[in-house]
DNA sequence: TACGGCAATGTTAGCGCTATCATAAACATC
DNA sequence: GATGTTTATGATAGCGCTAACATTGCCGTA
C-alpha cells in the first residue's frame, strides 16, 4: 500500500491539475487533449484520457467559459415549456445546433413580462452564445439588454420589421386573415374568434377582424378564455353562443382551444360543420384525430427553431454580422379538413 | 466634455470593477450591495444601485460560480420536454425553488441512455447545486458520477429501493396492478397491454400481468407502439384487436395512447366500455374531455416535482446528509370514469 | 554545420468574481 | 479614557480553467 497522503482530500473533485499530475503531463496538454485531441501526440493522449477515467475528471464549465469567454451555452426563452408546440421549436433549434457542442439552458417565463425580464437578466448574466426567444420582445428595457450583448439573439413565432437582432417566424396577421376569408368563402358570414392573453393571439385577431371587414361582414366576435386548455376554450364557445346564437364560424387562437369547442358542440348535438365551422391553429395531432378532424393553420414551429439555429451557427463560425436585422418569414399553410 | 479616454472600450461589458469606480467604492462592496444589501449602508446602496443601471451591468455568473462554489443551477434531465405531463413535474420543481435563486438547467435527452450519459456529463461540468432527473438512473457509469458530486439528486417517477441519492415517485408496478384488479372487478377476463420504450411501462406491464395471474386470467395481450402519440395508440389498439378480437379490456402505459385507442373504437363503432373497456395513465385534460371519459390512474406530476425541490432546498440549507437514501412514495390514485 | 520550420509541450498571466481576513469608524460599557 | 463590540468597508488571494506566448526537440534544406 502507498502510504502517502493525498495533497488534497479525496472527497474534493479532481482539478484539470489532478490529471496532468497522474498523467505525467501539463494542466495546458490536458485542456488541449480535451478541447483539439489532434494537437496531443497519441501516446500523450493516451495517457491523458487514462488519467481522466481513473479520477472521473469532469472540466468545470465555470472556469472555462471564464477563461475562454465561451459559455456553450444557448439560452432559450419559452412563454411555458408545458405547450407541446413550444417544445417542437426547441426540438428544431437542437437538432440544428446538436453538432456543436451548446447546451440549451431553458427559461420558462409564464407568459409573464415581469418574469421574462427577470429571466433575461439571469440568462445574460450566464454569458450565452446565443439567445433564442419564442416570441417578439416588446419592452424596449428588455431589447436594450439583449442589445447590449454580444452573442447572437433570434426571436421566433413573429414578424417584426425591427428585430432585435434576428427574427424567423410567420405573420400571426395574415394566419388570421386566411382563416376569416376561408370562414367568408364557404358562407360564413357571423364570425367569433377565441383567444387573447398574449401578443400572438392578438395579431390573429387584427389579421382575422381587418379581413372580415374588408369583406363587408360583421366584426367578429371575440372571447378572451381564462387560460388555454380545452376546459377553457369549450366555456368561451359556450359565453359565445350564449351571447350570439346565431354565430356560423369560430376561430380558436390555438388548436387546444378549437378541440374545446368541437367538443362542446357534440355535447350539445351542434352540427360541425353544419351549423358551425370551426377552426383552429397548431396542427396539433389532437385535431387530425378528431372526428371531424379539425380545419387549422399549420406553423413552421419546429422549422423556426432549426432555423434560429443554422442562424445562431452560421453567426457564431464567421465573425459576420451582415445577418443582423434579417426578417425570415416561413410563412403558415391553411388545412382544410372536417370542420370547416 | 470629457475628454479623458476610456480605460477599456466601451463596447465590453462592465465588470464589477467598472460599477465600484462610479459608485466611489470596491469591488467587494458591491458584490456585497448585491447580494446582501441589509449588509451595506443605505446610502452606499443607493450610489451603487444607481451605477448598476446607470451602465446596465449584469454580473458574470461564472465569475461568480468559480469563486463561491456555488452555480445556482438546478440541472433537470427528462426524458422529453414535448410531454406535458413531465413538463408538470419540471413547473412542481420550478415552484418549490422559485425562491431560493436557482436556474432550471433542463436537458432533454429523447429517452436514450447514450444521450443521457452524455447530458449528465455535460451538466455535472456546469457544477449544479442539485440534479432532477425524471426517471430512475440505472446505468452503473452514470449512477457513479452522479454519486461522486456532491450536490444532492433527485430520481421521480419511479421507485427504486437504491437510489443514487433521493427518489420520489410512485409505484409504477403497483399502477399497472391497480388497473388490472379494476379491469377484472368489471368483469373483463381477456385484457391487453399498450407500452413499452421505457422502464416505467415495463413496470406498469409487469404489474398488470401480475395482478391477471394472481386472480387466475390469461396474461395479457401485449403491443409496444411505435412512439407515444395519439395515432400509436391507434394502431397498437388495431393490431391487438386483429391478433385478439375477443380482448375485453385495455390499459395503455399514457392518456395520449388511449384516446388514440378510444378514437379508434369511436371509429369502428365498437361500444365502450360495453364490448370494450379502456383505461389509461396520467389524468390529462384530453382524457378528461373525451366522451365517455377516460378511465385512468391519476400520478402525482406536480407534486414529485414539488417534493423533489422541497427535498433539495432542505438539503441545501442545513448541512444534514441524514435524508440521504430516502424513498418517497407519493402514491397514485385509480379515477374510475365513463370508459371502464 | 547552421538555419528555418514545424510539432509537441510548457509557462505565465489573467478571466471576473467572492471567501477570508484586516481595518477603520462608531458606539457602548465600565 | 481605556476597552470591547458592532458595523461598514477594503485588501488580498485565489476559484479552475485557457489564451497567448515561450520553449524544446526534431526534421529537412541550404
Amino acid at each position: 500500500m502507498n502510504e502517502s497522503a493525498p495533497l488534497r482530500p479525496l472527497t474534493e473533485r479532481p482539478r484539470i491539475e489532478d490529471v496532468a499530475i497522474l498523467a505525467g503531463t501539463s494542466a495546458m496538454t490536458v485542456s488541449r487533449a480535451l478541447r483539439q485531441p489532434g494537437k496531443v501526440a497519441a501516446e500523450t493522449l493516451a495517457r491523458i484520457m487514462a488519467a481522466v477515467d481513473a479520477l472521473g475528471y469532469v472540466p468545470n464549465l465555470s472556469a472555462s467559459s471564464l477563461a475562454s469567454r465561451r459559455s456553450g451555452i444557448l439560452a432559450v426563452l419559452v412563454p411555458t415549456i408545458g405547450n407541446s408546440i413550444f417544445s417542437e421549436t426547441v426540438r428544431g433549434l437542437a437538432d440544428a445546433v446538436a453538432a456543436a457542442d451548446l447546451h440549451l439552458l431553458i427559461g420558462d417565463f409564464g407568459y409573464s413580462d415581469d418574469k421574462r425580464r427577470k429571466l433575461v437578466r439571469a440568462l445574460v448574466g450566464r454569458q450565452p452564445d446565443a439567445v433564442v426567444i419564442v416570441g417578439a420582445v416588446h419592452d424596449e428595457a428588455v431589447r436594450a439588454s439583449l442589445r447590449r450583448q454580444a452573442a447572437p439573439v433570434v426571436e421566433t413565432w413573429e414578424l417584426s420589421p425591427d428585430p432585435i437582432d434576428m427574427i424567423v417566424g410567420f405573420s400571426n396577421f395574415e394566419a388570421g386573415a386566411t382563416v376569416a376569408r376561408h370562414l367568408l368563402a364557404r358562407g360564413r358570414g357571423r364570425c367569433a374568434f377565441v383567444g387573447g392573453l398574449e401578443s400572438r393571439a392578438e395579431a390573429r385577431l387584427a389579421g382575422f377582424a381587418a379581413a372580415l371587414a374588408a369583406a363587408g361582414a360583421p366584426p367578429p366576435e371575440t372571447e378572451v378564455p381564462a387560460d388555454l386548455s380545452i376546459a377553457a376554450g369549450r366555456e368561451a364557445f359556450g359565453r359565445i353562443l350564449a351571447r350570439a346564437p346565431d354565430i356560423d364560424g369560430v376561430f380558436f387562437a390555438t388548436d387546444v382551444m378549437a378541440v374545446g369547442g368541437l367538443l362542446e358542440c357534440q355535447r350539445r348535438g351542434i352540427d360541425v360543420p353544419g351549423r358551425v365551422a370551426i377552426a383552429g391553429l397548431g396542427n396539433l395531432e389532437i385535431g387530425r384525430q378528431m372526428q371531424p378532424a379539425l380545419t387549422t393553420i399549420e406553423i413552421p414551429a419546429y422549422a423556426m427553431g432549426h432555423r434560429a439555429g443554422e442562424l445562431i451557427l452560421a453567426r457564431l463560425a464567421k465573425e459576420d454580422p451582415s445577418a443582423s436585422g434579417r426578417v425570415i418569414d416561413l410563412g403558415f399553410a391553411l388545412l382544410t379538413r372536417g370542420t370547416t
